[in-house]
DNA sequence: AGCACGCCGACT
DNA sequence: GTCGGCGTGCTC
């Protein structure tokens, strides 16, 4: 009888279960098995088991016989081997992992689109810097090798990034291109299909299974090289004859999934350029602090390079800090917005530009709170504040589906006037087009642009003119490009800067900076206004300044003394249910105990902060409570989860979660 | 995660 | 009486 070890897609996390098999079967093939009462997919991890003590020691009649195999369908050693070490790092069972990474399969594909390279003459010459850069990267292109290139925004990264793809196609290999959101893809698209002489397919969430699934298959039984340009999940494109990674943006937070396997696709990226021995190039105006220190130090895990000056004619914006403890607002009825700004915007729009404005929230009011009693209205899923979406005229939560008509009395008191309290892009479209009755405002929020169409169009009008001011999030920060643009404005970043994370320093000086790339690339005089509660915080220093070693030294001499990346290795683990009282009984009284016991005989490297309720303690009805773990010690890190997870007694509706590198320890 | 079994409260 | 709520336990 021939056994067979499947890592099948549910959640327990061992080495895979064992099945009979007849006939022919190989590694990385999937098949259907039985699982209980119902069947599952899996995955075959190794052919012969029926030598092992595990099938030695299982009855017999316990082991079933496998269903099915499907055909079209078999992971490549490669593959196998990345979700392997994925399921291990994060401590992930690897049947589940691979089934959630990989597309649906589907029975009737369509035919699928991209977009066919010209591959024309490239119309510039790298500058000396983006020369150096390119040389010394193409000396490594044949072998596995780590390149950060640290270039301010403008500085002509994607020149660099273009010369390396042309020399890896024309060597007859594909390129893998990760960026952050789906937005940037047409913008590079267009970009790369000038001078790219290959196709060019695009992967993101706006595909559906038929199209992932089908770029999967087109990707294993590549002809000749192509390129993909994708977000997070395309990092599992099992692309033949791969020869090069590119990770745009590599310090942003999109890279971190936070649904179901926690992984970061920066450093999976890495890991598959490792395990199929080839290149892999990061670049950002703002790294993270853990790659730049992993680059930065002598003994780095790969070449730094640094671009510090914007590319040709382009220039640097002026950065000036905005007192917004200015009173003038109040009296002249343009709150959230002081004088100073209103005046700035007036004169950039009177010169014939373009203005952005960034606001890092969404929608009318941030709460609504009763000026008689003091009630704040919260969603009663969640343990937060909802909402005020003007235009819609409801209060919604941002974590749950909850949405409620606004209502027109305090529920406790009675009293008629409730106050608006915080502001977003809504508020700030309003004021604006108070203030100018005769411009064109318009929003790029995730409100007002759900598809790639609808961004493209807010762009379009934005370049042509149409559009006088634009106030957008994030969505606004990231990679675009404005002619016409010499002013933009920040609002609202205190909020951020108060989150209570240790990152939040990092992510604020990465938005700023950012969002300041985005102003007077085309000119000598642009200009950007941040205005803050806290102007004479040593951070808007550092970012007026154009500052990133400044940063990174005094951010760096912070993580060391509160014992955080990239001094520290970080893991956390979530406990959660819908029982608070429950929840908290097990988290203080047995988990804790046990966790510390662990540490105190086996991993004394690690240190341990909690458990803790969440920052955000009920989302849509469950209740969080988290430990903390850090540890300069990797190995005494992950054999202190592994050993966890061998001792823990779960207690009925309580439920874990393991996240490795967190992002946020919120 | 599913899916069944099994034990309690509130309906025909 | 029995329908269905969800707590509990198992999956080779």
């Amino acid at each position: 009888m021939k056994v067979a070890r499947i890592a099948v897609n549910f959640p327990l996390k061992n080495k895979g279960l064992l099945y009979h098999y007849e006939g022919e079967l190989s590694r990385g093939q999937v098949v259907e098995v039985p699982l209980g009462k119902r069947s599952e997919s899996g995955c075959v991890l190794s052919l012969d088991e029926s030598q092992s003590e595990e099938y030695k020691s299982t009855p017999l009649e316990k082991i079933k016989s496998i269903i099915r195999t499907v055909p079209e369908w078999k992971l490549q050693e490669s593959e196998l081997e990345l979700f392997e070490w994925m399921a291990s790092y994060y401590h992930y069972s690897l049947g589940q992992l691979i089934f959630d990474c990989l597309p649906n399969h589907l029975k009737r594909p369509r035919p699928l689109d991209f977009v066919a390279g010209e591959g024309k003459e490239l119309e510039f010459i790298p500058n000396p810097v983006q020369k150096t850069i390119i040389e010394r990267i193409r000396e490594g292109l044949a072998g596995y090798q780590r390149s950060l290139i640290h270039g301010v925004t403008g500085s002509g990264k994607t020149i660099v990034y273009l010369d390396l793809i042309r020399s890896t196609i024309e060597s007859g290999k594909s390129v893998l291109f990760l960026l952050p959101e789906i937005n940037l893809t047409p913008q590079f698209i267009s970009t790369f299909a000038r001078y790219i002489k290959a196709p060019i397919y695009s992967y993101h969430s706006e595909l559906s299974d038929s199209q992932k699934y089908q770029i999967w298959q087109m990707a294993r039984t590549l002809e000749t090289p192509c390129m993909l340009l994708g977000v997070r999940s395309s990092v599992f494109i099992p692309l033949k004859n791969l020869g090069l990674i590119v990770i745009d943006e590599e310090h942003d937070t999109s890279f971190k999934q936070d649904d179901r396997c926690p992984y970061n696709a920066r450093d999976v990226a890495s890991k598959k350029a490792q395990l199929l021995g080839i290149p892999l190039v990061m670049g950002s105006a703002t790294p993270s602090l853990e790659s730049y220190a992993q680059f930065h130090s002598p003994k780095g895990k790969g070449q730094l390079f640094e671009m510090k000056e914007r590319a040709g004619d382009a220039f640097l914006p002026e950065i000036e800090l905005v007192d917004a403890r200015d009173k003038s607002a109040k009296e002249d009825d343009t709150w959230p917005l002081v004088k100073t700004s209103v005046n700035a915007i007036r004169d950039s729009l009177a010169q014939g530009n373009q203005v952005l404005v960034f606001v890092n929230r969404l929608g009318f009011a941030n709460f609504l709170q009763c000026r008689g009693c003091g009630h704040q209205f919260n969603c009663p899923n969640c343990s937060l504040t909802l909402r005020y979406y003007k235009k819609k005229n409801i209060l919604a939560c941002h974590h749950c589906e909850f949405k409620d008509d606004v209502p027109s009395q305090c529920p406790e008191c009675g009293c008629l006037t409730l106050t608006q309290k915080g502001f977003g892009t809504e508020k700030i479209q309003e004021v604006l087009q108070k203030i100018f009755p005769e411009k064109t405002i318009e929003r790029f929020d995730r409100e007002e642009i759900k598809t790639l169409t609808q961004l493209e169009k807010r762009l379009d009008d934005f370049h042509t003119g149409k559009i006088d001011i634009m106030v957008g999030t994030q969505m606004l920060s990231k990679g675009h490009n404005f002619e016409k643009v010499k002013l933009v404005l920040i609002l609202g970043i205190d909020s951020q800067l108060n989150f209570p994370d240790f990152r939040s320093q990092e992510r604020v000086y990465q938005t700023l900076t950012q969002v300041s790339g985005r102003a007077g690339r085309y000119s000598q005089d642009g200009k950007v206004l941040i205005q803050t509660l806290n102007p004479e915080s040593s951070l808007f220093q550092m970012v007026k300044s154009h500052g990133f070693h400044d940063f990174y030294e005094s951010e760096l001499k912070i993580r060391e003394l509160c014992d955080c990346p990239p001094y520290k290795r970080l893991a956390l683990i979530h406990f959660s249910s819908r029982f608070q009282d429950r929840l908290i009984g097990h988290v203080t009284e047995n988990i804790g105990p046990m966790v510390r016991k662990l540490i105190k005989d086996h991993f004394p490297e690690v240190m341990i902060l909690g458990p803790r309720p969440a920052h955000i303690e009920k989302k849509s009805n469950q209740f969080t409570w988290s430990i903390l773990l850090k540890s300069q010690d990797l190995t005494q890190l992950h054999n202190l989860l592994k050993s966890f997870e061998l001792n823990y007694k779960s207690l009925a509706s309580v439920t874990y979660k393991i996240d490795v590198d967190p992002y946020t320890l919120v």
